[in-house]
DNA sequence: CCAATATTCAACCCGACAGTTAAGTAATCT
DNA sequence: AGATTACTTAACTGTCGGGTTGAATATTGG
């Protein structure tokens, strides 16, 4: 079916994956160089690179080349309209940072935890 | 990949189809029974059926059968945890709900463009 | 300049997903 | 009971997304 709203489409898309979603999570503590981004996962750098292509489509990360080093940083506004639409829905209340933590932590616990399953 | 967080990963994928998205919309005003969901859409209703599967595995919407009509209702709180994970990166202003109007009204709008589109 | 580092591109494989049509099931109406 | 309404399931098709490997590009360090 024909796109009707891309944005949309691709931000919801681009978190949909749980590489994704754990690579936003640590560029939330820091700017990354791609190869250091990659290093958690078990993937392959070329795999990892084309998350964060997805990523910087879907506006939710920009890179930055600097030297022969491409950094990459949170873009927070991209979640923007994502947020908004979703709030629509819920009214939650205000977000609780420590159900964010915990969210957080625990993607980053299950991904060093698959990468460490083949000893 | 294995899946690290299902419940994510299973909500955002959901969001990420437009048509599941106006859905949602719509059940937003009312609950809808199956066939009066699929009407403004131009697939079938066959097509329209899968993706509310998708939903209720999601945990968005519930289906209840009452006769032989099956009713479909809005699980706001399915949406809990990914809206929490996303404000956890925005910290943006609370919701202004007509941005959210403005949205699905844009969706629905087009939604019924497209299947108005061959006359 | 040459080698090494950092990252992307290209070509390919495979499984998941949206769509189709046709048949199957469930409940109601008369 | 039989026809009709309301959905779902099955089988199939084409496209897309994530993965791989190996070659290409860009930048720096020696």
């Amino acid at each position: 079916m024909a796109l009707q709203n891309p944005s949309l489409d691709m931000i919801f898309a681009a978190l949909a994956d749980p590489t994704r979603r754990t690579i936003l999570g640590m560029l939330l503590e820091d700017d990354m160089a791609v190869t250091d981004v990659a290093a958690p996962f078990e993937v392959s750098l070329a795999a990892i690179s084309k998350h964060l292509a997805v990523l910087v489509t879907a506006g939710l990360i920009r890179q930055e080349r600097r030297g022969r080093i491409i950094w990459c940083k949170l873009e927070p506004e991209g979640l923007r309209s994502a947020s908004v639409w979703m709030q629509g829905f819920g009214q939650f209340e205000p977000v609780d940072l420590d159900d964010f933590e915990r969210f957080l932590l625990a993607e980053l616990e299950a991904a060093r935890a698959e990468s460490d399953e083949q000893p």
